[in-house]
DNA sequence: TGGAGAGTACACAGATCGGTTTACTTTGTG
DNA sequence: CACAAAGTAAACCGATCTGTGTACTCTCCA
């Protein structure tokens, strides 16, 4: 009785503060973020520290599924895997819930670096942006450092446009293909 | 005696506005702010219909000055008026207090695009988007449209990065490079 | 000079914030 | 079965939130 088992309360906990957090901002209380996962408060505080400590263990916990979800090609050449990261971000950015990166919306919502989880949000960042300059490796890129950081900004950008007009846009795609041909992946 | 008076109360609210809802965000309190602006609350609703108003005030009023501070070389060529604009923001990152395009901040923190500050911050940015699509036009871009768009990818990329990380890099300005190469410009 | 407009200080309302505490119930297992 | 672990509901704490009400003072100008 593995798979029809109800979550537990701490992962109840940390699932309601990813659609929450995400959906309204970090600033959502603990009494709501406990009402969406029908835990009692007294648990709330049993499993985590403070409402910081789940934000963090969020963050943490999210990012390899949110890489899992952008990599959607790992079988492909370098060039067309880098592609399909940015079709599967404006796929997303389609979406009506879509408020941007999650990792970026913390860091901008604190505005504290020194934060755990801006720390955290860090941390996520630097995979996305290893995982570029990885790929651009792989295919020769001329400057792969310069060019993972590039393709970063490019998804982040690309990101921001998502959340100040809704939806995305085809000139995302063209500019990574200009950063990868200018480079000759 | 127009020079030495102090600012108005509507002109230090707004003032006020502008300084602590960008270091610590929209959720700053009406209190902390009359009390930035040495204005009593109840001058500030004379003044103001709401917190909201004041938000959305500010970031119309403020608009056309964060223009002019990014528009740096307004009578250099297009290319090098476009790369001013990001050598300006790469200056601008490094400063101690940088927390982003703070209208991009506000419309990340509000998460509602239908919010009127969310609609201002709209407004800014498309007005962003044109200049950098009539310099592009200007310089006889293949596609002065698309690469308006990716410019202003670029630059919000570019303020994301500063976010997470922490000052700026070069490889914003090579991508800007990049970009406008790939377009003949 | 005197009165109106603009400003002040401060208490208040009702809600919500993060977090604690008390008292009770459920659940899994030796 | 029995009992400890883990859960629940709900009151409570002091602080803070947006916004209002009251009562007073300042300043400018007709």
């Amino acid at each position: 009785m593995t798979s029809t088992t109800r979550p537990k309360p701490r992962e109840r906990l940390l699932a309601a503060a990813e659609e929450l957090f995400y959906s309204e901002g970090v600033h959502v209380g603990v009494d709501r973020l406990c009402e969406a996962a029908q835990v009692s408060k007294r648990s709330m505080y049993q499993h985590f520290g403070s409402k910081d400590e789940i934000l963090v263990e969020m963050l943490r916990s999210r990012a390899p599924q949110v890489m899992a979800g952008l990599d959607v090609a790992p079988d492909a050449a370098p060039r067309e895997r880098i592609l399909a990261v940015f079709d599967a971000l404006h796929e997303q950015a389609q979406a009506p819930g879509f408020h941007g990166c999650p990792f970026v919306s913390v860091a901008t919502e604190l505005k504290d670096r020194d934060h755990p989880a801006s720390v955290a949000a860090l941390g996520y960042k630097l995979e996305l942006n290893a995982f570029f300059e990885e790929q651009a490796r792989l295919a020769g890129a001329t400057d792969p450092v310069s060019l993972g950081v590039q393709l970063t900004m490019m998804f982040d950008g690309a990101s921001a446009y998502s959340v100040v007009r809704g939806g995305g846009s085809p000139a995302a795609r063209s500019a990574v293909v200009a950063l990868l041909d200018a480079q000759g992946v």
